[in-house]
DNA sequence: TGCGTTCTGTGCGCCAGCGCACAGAACGCG
DNA sequence: CGCGTTCTGTGCGCTGGCGCACAGAACGCA
């Protein structure tokens, strides 16, 4: 597998050739190793990072170390919109959940871009209104659905950012980011599993029926992906 | 009570005198009564509205009728931030939760002011960060704490932005923001009653124990706030 | 090949919150 | 004043998910 190219994460792609020729030069490529912090709460963000063949969850560690996970981010994003959202911090973590690269812009260049207006700025804010959609979803899933149905958004939404149809990841690490117990991830996986919609086998995960896994996933799942789908129309230019 | 004034509104306070004198002509008051739709889910935004003396709820209501609030908004901020984000709807509602008044601006004219860049862009950005602290702190609360809490961190986070200490509100319509049973609400609201925090009387809520109810929240409504003072220190200029 | 470590499956008892079904209490309209 | 309507309180039984405690299974390193 060679080494991703910039336009493998699709805002980058979407620029308009000329701003993507300015921003090239300072683009580093760097790999993201599994559970590697890119930022932590409350810090300030010295890059911002455009993931090309990995994920990457945002998530809220409390006090008592319970967790949950806000939204997930791959290719179709970036990690850090606090940067120029305003805040320059925020109050959760981002973790990378499946280990690949990511490209990644020094804080100041992609600020002084931003400022600069036009469709950078324009695609920036359309990712993150789409990251909003994400988590308006994660927390109304939160309190309606079952496990299951929350691993199977899970599995849909996060496969979706890794254009694939396998994962790497336990089943304690899925519950730290659904913000369950290891049995629950245990029960519902199980089930799917008898049902023939995945295959699991110690930290790899097949999704073998999609379809019928879209069947189980609660109506949270096409939210996100509709309005991901509007905001973001994929590739434009490189 | 006297009809409140634009700078009863904190962005539109905060804006320097150039921009909010360019706004004003524009700005329209409007009455905004209990249960009213500012927006539904997936409409087109011709307005946003700044409220003054009113709370707006933003929700998700599935398609068994089930619900969930994501944030609620009051003079602190504004109802439409999917309008500048570029997205022009969004897939949740917005509905008057506390009836007041809001000032309200055509979509046109806050989109070519925020295409200008400057103090009015990144205030709404500001915001808009704070904004989605919000939701994310509900995701998370949704997903770890009791009705108990959570009913007390949204009686902190309504009254904060009422500038109040009391509040008009049914049992069963808190329930459907809470997206929980209108018993568990009866029974929060009855225990936090019982250690005098609150006094409840048929649709009508009063905080007698502030202390005591910020004791009794979790962490979430901490965070909101904080990140939210951060992000939108109160009136700059008018 | 063997042994520690990590991961997954299972079986409890427990409890918060749900759904349902009423009863009383407060209000407001004619 | 009386009567319908709305709001709140209470009492069930039920269940999904939690916490805990193991046992087996797969892997990986020496």
């Amino acid at each position: 597998m060679s080494s991703p190219t910039p336009t493998q994460n699709n805002l980058l792609a979407a620029l308009p050739a000329a701003d993507y020729e300015r921003l090239v030069p300072d683009l580093e490529q760097v790999p993201l190793p599994l559970g590697m912090a890119v930022y932590e709460s409350g810090a300030k963000l010295d890059y911002v990072y455009f993931p090309t063949d990995c994920i990457v969850s945002l998530l809220y560690v409390m006090k008592s170390g319970a967790s949950a996970e806000i939204a997930v981010v791959g290719y179709e994003g970036l990690v850090g919109v606090a940067l120029f959202m305003g805040g320059e911090s925020t109050s959760s973590r981002a973790v990378v959940q499946s280990a690949g690269h990511a490209y990644r812009l020094p804080s100041k260049i992609l600020k002084r871009e931003f400022e600069h207006g036009g469709p950078l700025q324009h695609l920036l804010l359309r990712y993150t209104q789409a990251l909003i959609t994400q988590m308006a979803q994660t927390a109304v899933c939160n309190r309606h659905h079952s496990v299951e149905q929350q691993l199977a958004r899970w599995l849909l939404l996060s496969l979706d950012r890794l254009r694939s149809n396998e994962l790497h990841m336990t089943q304690e690490l899925i519950a730290n980011m659904l913000g369950v117990r290891r049995e629950g991830v245990t029960e519902a996986a199980g089930k799917l599993q008898s049902s023939g919609v995945i295959q699991y086998n110690r930290g790899h995960i097949m999704v073998i029926d999609r379809p019928g896994l879209e069947e189980r996933v609660c109506e949270c799942y096409a939210v996100v992906k509709r309005e991901t789908d509007r905001l973001l129309p994929a590739k434009t230019a490189a």
